[in-house]
RNA sequence: GGAGAGAUGGCAGAGUGGUCGAAUGCGUCUGACUCGAAAUCAGAUUUACGAGCAAUCGUAACGGGGGUUCGAAUCCCUCUCUCUCCGCCA
């Protein structure tokens, strides 16, 4: 079984540059500089190279077609004058394998050259730190983390003493990396998404329902392919791909369309279900909620006009922090540097919540600017009004927020000595009423 | 899963091998008429890439890919999607 090549189906008559040729060219070294601190191994020489040539197949084979053009149009003539063409149709003959052969050509420098378009990420904005993580920037603090008169127990056991949360069994059912939640634990999981839902929807976000299963256009417009194809569970026999966020199921709506004037900013958030393989984390967060191969996610997503997406990326984190704020958990947000931040970013910001038991916070939404990155890989325009020429998108997204990280977040951080857990206030009415999580069995 | 029909410009809808980037209608925009509007009349109205300071010019595109041909919206193959009927099913 193999997969079916991209670029296929009726939607994809598109493609656009991934950059602008010219400007990469005519700011060769503002790009490079850029490449190297996003640490890409791309090749711009090669790049360059390549639009070279393309660019000069282009010009001669492009002469070749209006003289064939030409001379089709006067054979047309003379035929309907009833005269020979015998002699002529042989030499068209030439020439037209001689352009069917350059277009072969062009065709493979266009692939070699796409390859390595792909490759390319995102440019970082001005604004983001340069460097790895550890230039990451803590841009501010929300909440005190709580004092304990105890030591805090992570939330895998305190959900497992509670009888809401389990491993074991999910193991027994798929394997490592996954999880069950048992009564109270699944039902304080769906409150949750409901809170959530409802908080974004409050602002303007269109609830949406959308696709899991996607094709390897959805993945690649949003930035996951080609890079990251080893991350994502494949369905080979039907050609489909679990999505590892919704964030891929909601920028590829629009993919190929032109809004109209007036049509923007257009914002959704849905709740699905992430599925991510994490190849090479082996090791890493082996215990708890924390890095599974299925969890749960509300996910915020705009279209928004170019000059208004720096500010978008600022409402949009408060968006996410609002959620946060209101189920009274600590927090801090931070600005990720360049070889840190997403593929498809611009810039992006984490949210870090307060986890008592690691004493420390941990990644729990995470913000973005793509700019016109994914506009430009799914062609999704927009007319101004006065309309000119319809112009890329900017596109943003975050989650808000990852529910599995949330809800061990909850644990953690409303424990009390005994072992049982208050439920935050916000939440209580989406749990008909119910204050505190006890354990079934006395501890 | 089986049988059939279809996919053309913002929309509707012609076009079955040769000035077809594409008739016609609607819509939209501009101009004329009008004090103004409606109606009417005239004109304009796709996108991508390349060349050029520009006017402009060239090339490509009739769901996607491939083939036949000097020449394809039109013929052939293939894929995708949509619709109708049957079967199955939450």
């Amino acid at each position: 079984m193999s997969f079916r090549s991209p670029w296929t189906t009726h939607v994809e008559t598109l493609r656009f540059e991934m950059l602008d040729p010219k400007y990469v060219r005519e700011h060769e070294a503002e790009v490079r500089k850029a490449l190297l601190d996003c640490k890409s191994k791309v090749d711009l020489s090669l790049y360059l190279d390549l639009e070279r040539r393309r660019r000069d197949l282009m010009i001669s084979a492009d002469k070749r077609k209006a003289r064939l053009n030409q001379a089709s149009e006067e054979m047309s003539k003379l035929k309907k004058e009833g005269k020979d063409i015998t002699e002529y149709r042989g030499k068209l003959s030439e020439l037209s394998n001689e352009i069917k052969e350059m277009d072969g050509e062009i065709g493979a420098v266009e692939k070699d050259f796409r390859d390595i378009e792909l490759q390319i990420c995102n440019l970082p904005h001005e604004s983001v730190p340069v460097g790895g993580e550890e230039a990451n920037q803590e841009i501010r603090k929300v909440g005190e983390p709580k004092k304990f008169g105890f030591k805090p127990k992570p939330h895998e056991e305190l959900g497992v003493a509670l009888g809401i949360l389990d491993f074991e069994k999910a193991a027994k059912v798929s394997g490592a990396r996954f999880f069950s939640l048992w009564g109270l634990g699944a039902k304080l999981e769906r409150a949750l998404v409901n809170f959530m839902l409802d908080t974004n929807t409050q602002k303007g976000y269109q609830e949406m329902v959308v696709p899991h299963l996607v094709n390897y256009q959805s993945m690649e417009m949003s930035g996951q392919f080609p890079k990251f194809i080893e991350q994502a569970f494949a369905i080979e026999r039907d050609n489909f791909y679990l999505i590892p966020t919704s964030e891929v199921s909601l920028a590829n709506l629009h993919r190929g369309e032109t809004f109209p004037v007036g049509s923007l900013p257009k914002k959704y958030a849905s709740f699905t279900p992430c599925y991510r393989r994490e190849a090479g984390s082996y090791g890493k967060d082996t215990k708890g909620l924390i890095r599974l191969h299925q969890f749960n996610k509300v996910e915020m997503f705009q279209f928004v006009e170019p000059e208004k997406s720096m500010a978008a990326l600022e409402q949009l984190t408060g968006d996410a922090e609002d959620i946060l704020r209101k189920l009274g958990l600590p927090y801090r947000v931070v600005a990720l540097a360049t070889g840190d931040k997403s593929f498809s970013s611009v810039k992006t910001y984490d949210l870090e919540v307060w986890l008592p038991s690691q004493n420390t916070y941990r990644e729990i939404s995470s913000c973005s600017n793509c700019t016109d990155f994914q506009a430009r890989r799914g062609g999704i325009k927009f007319k101004r009004e006065g309309g000119v020429k319809p112009e890329f998108v900017h596109t943003l997204n975050g989650s808000g927020l990852a529910v599995g990280r949330t809800w061990l977040a909850i644990l953690e951080n409303y424990q009390q000595a005994d072992g049982s857990v208050v439920i935050p206030e916000v939440l209580r009415s989406y749990m008909g009423g119910l204050d505190v999580l006890k354990p079934f069995k006395p501890a």
